[in-house]
DNA sequence: GGATAAATAT
DNA sequence: CATATTTATC
């Protein structure tokens, strides 16, 4: 607790006002700045960090927002009038942010461009963009890391948060049947929540940007929409009590992202191929939000795939195995999870899109064999074998 | 687990 | 506008 030698090294008072009855305590004025500069500057990197989650934790936000105006302001008046006392009550929000506040509060977050640009590893919109086309750039160069502390271990996990925001219903009126990508609509409910009076303009852009891809442009799940991923699951149908009908909506698809894919193979393996269950991989991936469903369908295309071109390609001998079966005359065996897996599978997957944070340190846990390059497309790896098909 | 429908991407 | 992919459901 006093890791503090004395001066101006941080300290973190238990409130704001606390921090200014400190600094009012300081003789020496200059002093007194750069201690407000320097707390000014650790809330503005805080709230950078939870910028990634505005809509979850709007309040947060405003709070911070609240504090670096009002501390900036003390700021001037240090140094204008060094003499004059520091201390001001802090007032924490009052009633009328919006009328005043929203205003001002705006432009104060200058470097809004790149909040969760460090957070989600999911699929943003922000990172990664369409590389799949000019693969000549693959995933080579687009990282920039940059400040990502704090960012939550686990990508896949930190993105489903996002769910969480996405808790504005559907609100009634008919969704047609194309509930699923391109919702304009909603974009339009969504851009006046009321709670948040104060969301600048950018709030608002992030936030429709996340919720829902309207623009149906070019969302791919790859790079963008990073949304995506995890939340929808939790939101999908329809939440009004639809007595006997099946959902009206469909659920919102699943956009399985390098990051998830890889997971995804990487659990195949461990538990030794395709003929996996879905709930195995599910459980190993440890992805929250993710369903036995998805990774069924999942599991169903990769085997589809795995099956097509592995015939075409002919590459014998490949140093790649097959995904699968080692079940012909074993039956099941490997796995668990003390061991060593290995097990065969294959690689070639889109691994590339990883962009910031991240890059996330799990990637290289067990070493093996991890993609290069393709994009998206398996295809590139697989060979074949086949002798036995499969399972 | 596989087939098929629905949404999207090309 | 047709076809191919990918994901949700049946």
């Amino acid at each position: 607790m006093e890791l503090s030698l004395d001066t101006s090294l941080v300290f973190i008072p238990k409130t704001i006002s606390d921090f200014l009855a400190q600094l009012s305590t300081m003789e020496d004025s200059s002093q007194r700045s750069s201690e407000l500069d320097a707390y000014v500057k650790r809330l503005e990197d805080e709230m950078r960090k939870i910028e990634v989650f505005k809509r979850e934790l709007p309040l947060c936000m405003l709070l911070l927002k609240d504090a670096i105006e009002r501390l900036k302001e003390k700021v001037m008046q240090c140094k204008k009038m060094e003499d004059r006392p520091v201390i001001e009550e802090f007032i924490p929000l009052k009633g009328n942010l919006d009328e005043n506040g929203g205003g001002v509060l705006g432009k104060e977050n200058s470097d809004k461009k790149n909040w969760m640009s460090s957070a989600q590893l999911w699929s943003t919109s922000l990172n990664i963009f369409e590389y799949n086309k000019h693969d000549s750039v693959s995933g080579l160069r687009m990282r920039n890391e940059e400040d990502d502390r704090s960012v939550p271990e686990n990508p896949i996990e930190a993105s489903n948060n996002r769910a969480m925001g996405r808790t504005f219903v559907p609100f009634k009126e008919q969704y047609e049947s194309g509930f699923t990508g391109t919702c304009l609509k909603d974009d339009k409910e969504v851009s006046q929540v009321p709670s948040l009076s104060l969301m600048t303009p950018l709030m608002s852009e992030a936030l429709d940007a996340s919720t829902n891809t309207n623009i149906k442009s070019n969302n791919n799940c790859r790079g963008g929409s990073g949304s995506g991923l995890a939340g929808q699951l939790k939101l999908q149908n329809k939440p009004q009590q639809q007595s006997q009908q099946q959902q009206p909506f469909r659920k919102q698809r699943r956009c399985w992202s390098p990051e998830l894919h890889r997971r995804f193979v990487e659990s195949l393996q461990q538990l030794g191929g395709t003929q996996a269950t879905p709930k195995q991989i599910r459980e190993l991936m440890q992805v929250d939000g993710l369903t036995n469903d998805e990774v069924k369908s999942h599991l169903q295309k990769y085997r589809l795939h795995v099956r097509k071109l592995p015939a075409s390609s002919a590459a014998k001998g490949n140093g790649i195995w097959m995904p699968l079966d080692h079940s012909a005359d074993h039956s099941k065996a490997n796995n668990s999870q003390s061991g060593s897996p290995q097990g065969p599978l294959l690689p070639g997957e889109f691994a590339k899109g990883r962009s910031t944070t991240g890059g996330e340190s799990d990637n290289s846990r067990e070493a093996e064999e991890d993609e290069k390059s393709d994009g998206q497309s398996w295809k590139g790896g697989l060979l074949h074998n086949n002798q036995g098909g499969d399972v």
